[in-house]
DNA sequence: CTCGATTGATACCGTAGCGATATGAGTCAC
DNA sequence: GTGACTCATATCGCTACGGTATCAATCGAG
């Protein structure tokens, strides 16, 4: 019995997620045939079919779906090893955090203040970045600021919130002290997407991001509104726009989240540190309603 | 950048475990020269030094130890993709618990006959090989009865008891009512190791393992004594053998094991109908100098 | 100090296996 | 039925992996 290389599993992977060879291959940068040729290989070595193909299309079987989960989490492993290691060996050891920025509530300074066990290095990155930053060992620790798939990751909560909309101050709307995402059919977020979508679990893999200027241009303009944090939106008040809470949104929670497997004491240093700052941060309960 | 190979991680491994090129290699059954290539090649890819190689010693560097870790996490991920492919495709599908052989506590009737979710295997093997057939992905869910590493693994317990010594009842000994582990220098275990080094943390790889049937005749015929959870001594009463309570031995906890990246409703329902047994075998709090 | 033993590095070579190109075969749309 | 699409097969060239032979450095014995 051979052993499986990452290789092997990167190809499955790319495969399995686009279920279709030739695009599969193009995202490898290589051609069709050895493709094929080596996922046949694979399935041969497993002893088991993992992929049906008919001409028109190729579909997981059960094997094949859980192998394309477990594999994922290996490859996260191999290259989670390697960064580490890599890491390890060069340059000067610090705690890298991993960020969306503007989105540390202001809790970042106070946090930056009172940790003194390593320097910090800030890893910029949306919150799909900071998860594969985390299991791909090129973060240490995040702060993230929506629910996420918690494999492999631990998280403590810092501070908690309700969603609240942005809007242009001259939209007819903001006259409304509350708003239904109803309300804002029809209505586009800054990157492009129907805002009536923003709940439904669109991953947005097509819509570009934006940094908080650009958005905040769009929406004065009136040609885009915006769901974020009610703590994101206090630190931000800008005269042509009005946050309006939103109603039946789920309230947001900024976590402190790091790998599961770490043991890093530079780690539990700073989970208590950003804990101990939420808590003194004093974030009041805000009421729903209330006029930001 | 290339990426990493899982062919190199088990090579770094082999040498970093042995610290010597020519040992790692004959162990991963190749010749040296490649093996020293190989591992150049690695270092030079992740831009780190790995080991420190004079002509009479190899050594880990700080980078080299992280990478050790993190290695053998990766290596077991992988393998443990391979191994529950491998079995979702073949064969009926079954829970597979890891057991080591009389050490249910008398549970094990009763979890099979309430947990109708599937078929359950049995793999038995020491803590040791529980441990790893979880890891790899060769077990589902194991019962053990030690602390033990759980990077990686989450645990419930189901129940505790005191640590007792098993000696023959023809022993001065035994004629105490309770021992200490100093009372016990000098004698042997079953399997040779000296009784006094049971809880300094051996590892125990030199000593081999015997069957329950075997224990027990050593240990009646007085060539032997042995420490064991009272949850164990009390099921197994034998005329020749007396349970005497161990005093300052940490109690022994029984507990339901399983990966933490575990999603399967499988495993959720065994966990719940174990923790169910173990209520329902009302094992009583064992008050310490109780004989048995 | 010299010599032999030990151990990792270097040089060189044969080949397995990886990837590319060209082509075949099955399926669907029209 | 025909053309487009998509995966499989056939074949070839080359990379890189592993083997053998040898060198170089270190250490211990005498």
């Amino acid at each position: 019995m051979s052993h499986l290389e990452t290789r092997q599993l990167r190809y499955f992977v790319a495969v399995a997620e686009e279920e279709h060879f030739g695009r599969a291959a193009a995202r490898l940068g290589m051609a069709q045939p050895p493709l094929s040729r080596a996922i046949r290989e694979l399935e041969r070595q497993l002893g088991v079919q993992l992929l049906v193909r008919t001409t028109r299309q190729v579909s997981l079987t059960p094997a094949g779906r859980t192998l394309l989960e477990d594999a994922r989490v290996a490859l996260d492993a191999v290259a989670a090893a390697g960064n580490r290691a890599r890491r390890v060996g060069t340059g000067r050891p610090a705690l890298r955090l991993a960020l969306k920025a503007d989105y540390d509530a202001g809790l970042l300074p106070g946090i930056l203040d009172a940790y003194d066990a390593l320097p910090v290095e800030l890893v910029l990155g949306g919150y799909l970045e900071q998860i594969v930053a985390l299991r791909e060992g090129r973060a240490d620790v995040a702060l993230v600021a929506t629910t996420f798939d918690g494999r492999g990751l631990d998280s403590e909560p810092l501070i908690t919130g309700p969603r609240v909309v942005a809007l242009a101050a001259s939209d007819p709307l903001a006259a409304r002290t509350s708003l239904r995402l109803s309300d804002l059919a029809g209505r586009l977020l800054p990157n492009g997407m129907p805002a009536e979508q923003w709940f439904s679990g669109t991953t947005g893999g097509q819509y570009r991001p934006l940094d908080l200027s650009q958005i905040f241009n769009l929406i004065e303009v009136g040609s885009a509104v915006w769901f974020l944090p009610a703590w994101l939106a206090e630190r931000t008040p800008r005269p042509g726009i009005a946050y309006r809470p939103l109603e039946g949104a789920e309230p947001v929670t900024l976590s402190v989240v790091w790998p599961a497997a770490s043991r890093s004491t530079a780690v539990a240093a700073f989970v208590r540190v950003a804990q101990e700052a939420a808590r003194n941060a004093g974030f009041p309960a805000v009421v729903a309603g209330t006029s930001l």
